[in-house]
DNA sequence: TATGAATGAGGCTTCATTCAT
DNA sequence: AATGAATGAAGCCTCATTCAT
């Protein structure tokens, strides 16, 4: 009696209870750390986010943490780096072979706009780290390394487009890239605000299905040639 | 039993002795706490402001800021009004009487990039507000009511297109806006990331001035009529 | 907008519009003030009342505390003795002329018994006291002055009773005064505990009855001469 | 810069200096802290008691309170079942084995009454737990597992003495413990206003053995068969 | 490789009280 | 007689981190 059981104690007990004690997996509570607080992170802000949450929400101990990612922001740097790593694994999975230039554009964004969607954690990572200056990025040889092939694929369409005089020439690729990000980003990273300041659900399939036609349509008519 | 001198209370007996001290004035007290709070919660987020770092800051004291706001939430909510509230207040003086509609329409949507430009603050504390899932902005009448004739400016321009048979017809307002606001929320929100990755300064003179006009642009050609 | 309300706020502009503001009436104040405070002080005990609670709940100030009370435990020790006052005034009206020793005695627990059920008010103050040791009951007068008869009605039964033959002697009145007292209280300083523990409801109508008739009995037989 | 030397760092260097420190002893430190917050608790009440001044009197530090009891009522509470359990711990040491009724009740009440007096500090948190109406005992199913038994020995002893023909009959053994109780708890409870009152010290010696022998008398005369 | 125990610094908030009018 | 504004001290609690095993 008198045992009065703090969180932090509970969740320990419940671990011990459930028998949760795992075999010796370095790699997989490496692993196991790393997924629970990306999400952490991406839910609350690198100073929002409490180790003792991630913590207890994974598999192993608080010490752990410490053991493979030194501290805080080591952990949050592995969080981004792995945010960055997993969405452009999944860009590479874009493939317009074969394609007309408009059409690889269409897809393109229709592609962009449907990562972002289905990546809401990635986005809220890259929020926070603007909301830091990027300065965590900065440090990451890693997430630079990841990104340099970011604007080939948009580079390689606008230029077969040129040639092909179906899109007007003097455009910027990197410009480009910037135009998609910024609408399939906001589409997400401002949903909440945009949708409480017009009562409205950006977010619906109906609304998301026309914010993306809106988008294709206006990347495509940017880089159409001027009519005569 | 030597004097006993805090740091808090020198820096509040120095304030003192510089004047700085307006007693007994309230309004004023309150202005001059929230505007400190603006800055620090847009710098570093409702958990990294720290109500200490903000208070001595402030011309008066931590127990100021609970007289006045109640707690930190309050005074997050209070200066997320704030931000809100001035950028709405800047809005007001765009005038585009007299303009046709193409006119209007490029007119607004440099006013808005340059706005967001010039309200980086503002624009962060957005972000800020995205992350928390807009949960502050969703208990603020005050900012509901002031967000309703956001849209006006844009319906309006818009309409005038299309009855002036320059605008395609069965396009959204608010779709229009939400375009606008997608491409210069994020020339500021994602600058850092942005330019860190592409190791290129998109908060340069010439390049905002290349990205404000391609912004035009796309804007003008979206709504632009199809050629016959 | 923006104007964040604070509890202590809210509470004074409530009085301001309701119109509260009453006429300069100092003892009504006073009385107002002191009837609240002997409400929050009995509930939550020196410590846990709270200045602030009470002056909201005032209709006068927090400033008005201090200019009548001196501090808080000026205004504690005015409420202690209003509670000592109001129920020594109450005890004034027991009239037990012409009755009998034995009848006397009686209605005396009776009334005893239900007035300290009726004064829980009271009671907790008492308590509250003990808890500090009686050290503030120590420093007033008024309080020892208005104690002083409170034996009076017991010991004038008592003498009667033995004069009469019908109470045994060598018992003291003091000590008589301190069962009472004991059994009476008990009841409900410690009714919470003692009916939680018991899962019995020591509050009930029926069961109160049945105490007050042991009570009663206990003294009657306590007093009684032995039989011979 | 000088080593900045708080007082609670130095209470900690002395402390580890001299030994005191029993490092990794988890058990000893919750019962350190445990019996230093009961004394605490009891002298001071929940809300009068300090968490610092628990702390510095503890072997270990302020942020174990936490780690340990989670916040202040869990420590209160803790400090309440280890009240409870003491003192019905220390009951159990009772032995009426072989006694007759009326020897039994003579010294069930005397033990009671003697425990009640041995033990001030449970006495104090039972007063405390009532100014709290009961709210944190009704939480502790660990303190109302406690009591159960509690009124297992007078309810014997009663039936005992029913059957012997001793005892009058049609009397409940809950209210006989109540009447102990009442007699007992009152004599610490409110010694203080008590003796201040009637300027009479009610805890010197004589003056207890009187009221106890008053308070055995009380219930075997209750109890009592009516003479025939 | 792993863990439960322990920690110091600092975070937010509340309290009784006083000042200026 | 009365008030709104202001305050310093101290209260409770949480955080990232390290120690001992």
């Amino acid at each position: 009696m008198g045992e009065q059981m703090t969180a932090e104690k509970a969740v320990r007990r419940r671990k011990r209870d459930e028998g949760v004690t795992r075999a010796q997996d370095p790699e997989g509570t490496r692993r196991n750390i790393l997924e629970v607080a990306s999400r952490e992170f991406a839910l609350n802000g690198l100073s929002g986010a409490r180790i003792d949450e991630i913590a207890a929400q994974t598999r192993s101990s608080k010490r752990m943490i410490y053991y493979y990612f030194g501290d805080k922001d080591g952990l949050y740097l592995a969080a981004l780096e792995n945010a960055y790593s997993q969405v452009r694994e999944g860009e590479a999975k874009l493939d317009i072979e074969g394609l007309s230039p408009v059409q690889a554009l269409s897809k393109l964004v229709e592609f962009t706009f449907d990562h972002h969607h289905r990546h809401e954690e990635f986005i809220r990572m890259v929020m926070i780290e603007n909301i830091h200056h990027g300065q965590y990025l900065e440090q990451s040889k890693a997430i630079r390394d990841l990104n340099v092939t970011a604007i080939d694929h948009i580079a390689r369409i606008y230029s077969r487009g040129v040639e092909d005089g179906v899109f007007r020439s003097g455009l910027d690729p990197v410009e480009l890239h910037w135009q998609v990000s910024a609408l399939c980003f906001f589409n997400v990273s401002n949903r909440a605000t945009f949708s409480k300041i017009f009562g409205r659900d950006f977010g619906a399939a109906a609304q998301l299905q026309r914010l993306k036609q809106n988008t294709v349509e206006m990347l495509l008519r940017f880089v159409a040639k001027d009519a005569p």
